[in-house]
DNA sequence: TTGCTTGGTTTAAACGATTAAGCAAATATG
DNA sequence: CATATTTGCTTAATCGTTTAAACCAAGCAA
């Protein structure tokens, strides 16, 4: 990198002092460890000058401490993930911590490689959105007593801090909403997932159906595979459309399912909301900019972000703190997506 | 974090030996450094056992080199840069580095604190997606023997590595391409900014437009703010629109210029393309989704990414071999939004 | 004079690794 | 048989910091 850096030793140096003296002075210690006013104007005035920048490597291994906050999640080229990204890495700065984030395409495998190449980096802590069967990995980290935070999804069946949804609730709103606009046979897409918050969101869709009832026909839900998702969309609401109870709304799980539904859904040619009621979670530049906007679950990012990111750093600070869990509300954005039918009304 | 992790000297005592021997042993330098086989055994077992993980701040710190890149990005919520950050993100790590992200806003400022910030976290390298008025900074780097890479965007003024796209040319295509389809009053709508990239796209347009014999007209161009970029591009579409060459085509410099545009012409129940055809830059899910599919100039996403790493990473190997500078085409994907109006037709 | 503070400074160990150099014993060489 | 060479291992310096402990004057009390 540059010629050669310039380290305590070389102030030292200039000043003809010892490295400690430096040291204690450029930390601000100069009160408790007793040095010379003069000397230490000196020593202030050297290292500006040479432009000292310390090494933080150094500062790192003796201390400890990196400084630096790993986050793991599904990719970072999704935006509900980038958007998280950017929030945490904001919020971290704030408090002087530096984020490296790596993306574990939903797959334990790659998540557990992140996690050890990060804890080898010393990481001072994760925030972790976990991929399905990672249980061991989490367990793993309680063992090991390294602290972390589970961001967006977490195990009801381990004790750990996290942060998410109220998926359950969100998942029921978005189901009644559509029931009160009149919506009887309402679909819903998910990813096929062992995962505690997809689960959740399943079944706050079908208590929704419960509570009104409606009898939920086996058909109205679709569970696709992340890998293929295309295929096994259009096979899913193909079956929806043919069954005797033909679907008249759908309710998308996520994102992604949304964008990929939609594409489906104009290539079919159906009108939405008139052939088919949309409401979808998350939210995305794409559904604003749809012919008929599109009714959403917003999920509270910035909070949840900074949230996530306040638990773990206040983890490190007082590690035998009582574990926090968080789970917050999504709020139904409802636009014309999920309109009662102008034909029908 | 954990109780204590197992260094090599924890090794070194369960085994008996100095831990010069285990280092050996564990870099695979028995060979060169004569170590028993015996005792080489031994180590290897002992060290799977403890389930040894080397700390790479003490292997940097002695050798130099962190193994990591830093990645100054515009904005990781942006899809583009998201997308960008994945692909440096994957190929890094098959070069065994790992990345660190930084978002500038757009921001000098910010993008200096941000450098300052890696630097010190002595990151081996930089890939820099520039921000307007930080030559300074590209400078420091230079004359710190710093290496990096300029993604996207690159200053003709200063001689460094860069990877960007032909953004002459695709602006050119793009008006080329409304030409051709029989669109004769082509508005451009960019950031107001003096980055070269931008200028680039304005100068490739007008080119279009002069080889094709059409007179520019001022109100055809538009140059928004980055902050308040709705407001400016209520006004800016409107005096096109108001003109006396009141513009049939619209090529948008950006993708968010384009979803923020797009947003505004829904607003004013513009159809396109018969009231407006529309080429931009970049691409999107957004853009797929629209009632009438928008034409793009995709731009090579993968290769911009894999080849910045990979130039990056050549220099760090060969401090002083030539720079390299790699300009990309852009390919022009028409679809509907740019097809000769049925009305007109 | 001796001893105790106090202020100002240096020494040296430590963090966890790498690696050049040194040292002994075993083996080879002439 | 004396001397090289090889083999197998240890020592110690180093990377750039932090920080406890030691050191040394000078000032003051007894």
């Amino acid at each position: 990198m540059s010629k050669k850096k310039v380290s305590i030793k070389d102030i030292a140096r200039e000043a003809g002092v010892s490295i400690a003296l430096v040291s204690y002075v450029l930390n601000g210690k100069e009160k408790e460890s007793r040095v010379g006013q003069e000397i230490a104007g000196k020593i202030r005035q050297i290292a500006t000058e040479l432009n000292y920048q310390p090494n933080y490597l150094a500062k790192s291994l003796r201390s400890g401490k990196t400084q630096t906050i790993g986050l793991i999640i599904a990719d970072i080229s999704n935006p509900f993930f980038a958007n998280i990204a950017r929030i945490v890495e904001d919020e971290a700065k704030k408090n002087g911590y530096t984020v490296i984030i790596g993306s574990s395409d939903e797959n334990a495998e790659k998540s557990w490689d992140l996690l050890s190449v990060l804890i080898n980096r010393q990481v001072d802590g994760f925030i972790i959105v976990s991929s399905e069967n990672s249980e061991a990995q989490i367990q793993y980290l309680k063992d090991k007593n390294v602290s972390f935070v589970l961001l967006d999804r977490h195990f009801p069946e381990i004790q750990t801090d996290f942060v998410s949804l109220n998926n359950y609730k969100a998942a029921y709103d978005a189901g009644s909403h559509l029931i009160e606009n009149g919506f009887r046979n309402i679909g819903f897409i998910a990813y096929k997932s062992g995962l505690f918050h997809m689960q959740e969101r399943i079944r706050g869709y079908q208590q929704a159906l419960v509570d009104n009832r409606i009898t939920f026909r086996i058909e109205w839900l679709n569970e696709v595979e992340f890998a293929g998702i295309e295929q096994e969309m259009r096979v899913g609401i193909n079956a929806m459309l043919a069954s005797e109870f033909r679907v008249d709304a759908l309710i998308f799980a996520t994102y992604r399912l949304a964008i990929s539904g939609l594409k489906y859904i104009n290539e079919l040619g159906l009108n939405v909301p008139n052939d088919l009621a949309i409401v979808s979670f998350g939210q995305a530049e794409a559904f604003d900019l749809y012919y008929c906007p599109i009714t959403y679950l917003q999920q509270p990012m910035e909070n949840l972000g900074k949230t996530a990111v306040e638990v773990l750093i206040n983890k490190l600070k007082n590690p035998h703190e009582e574990q926090r869990q968080v789970l917050m509300e999504a709020t139904l954005i409802a636009r014309d997506s999920s309109k009662i039918s102008a034909l029908i009304a």
